[in-house]
DNA sequence: CGCTCATATTGATAAATGTCAATATGTTTA
DNA sequence: TAAACATATTGACATTTATCAATATGAGCG
């Protein structure tokens, strides 16, 4: 037998594969990134997008992917509709090293 | 300013979502753990087949996307192609928290 | 209320991905 | 060397994904 031990039942398996499989993406992983790295931890799509070089919608529609797999938390604040990373997410980056502390 | 510190350089986050990206997979997360299950933590395709359900070239596939992102190696004894965890793809399933110790 | 601004959604399109069946490659063995 | 076995590759196909331009939605403001 082998000595370490999984320790994941197969639904969080799928569930963490599912939150791989959106941050496996570069654009996303810059996303998260961005908005770890900004003012409060959190981010308007109008900041965003030109970092991505991409279209606002395509953006958005990143943002969509990110919030469904329970990485970004979304708060609308007047006009702005303002991107957080959620718990799910910060436990995730910090394991992965990409943020510390 | 954000408390927290990126603590990845442009290319090593480009290579982490590389690797994200092989496991963020239902099929390849399970291939991964299989293989971190097994005896001496090698497998060949004929053991690993079975257990996902679909075709032997397509888990030869999946192998091979695994083995680029540089988280399984190969190894031909014989007949057989066993692959293993590399240190890289131990690091990242320790760290992700799917394997202990 | 009508305008403007920020974001979301839609429809279209091209590219990437997962899959299989069939075939090719490479290795051992008779 | 021929046959058998394990794995890899190929070609085809359906599905998903990334993307944009255009449009819709929704919120504040004049």
């Amino acid at each position: 037998m082998a000595t370490l031990t999984i320790t994941k039942s197969p639904k969080s398996i799928a569930n963490l594969a599912d939150q791989l499989k959106a941050l496996g993406d570069q654009t996303r992983m810059e996303i998260m990134i961005s908005v770890a790295a900004s003012e409060n931890q959190e981010s308007c799509v109008c900041d965003l997008t030109p970092g991505t070089g991409l279209s606002q919608g395509t953006v958005s529609h990143h943002l969509k992917l990110l919030q469904d797999a329970g990485l970004l938390d979304r708060e609308q604040r007047g006009k702005w509709a303002y991107f957080s990373i959620t718990e799910t997410g910060n436990q995730l980056m910090k394991a992965l090293g990409i943020i510390k502390k």
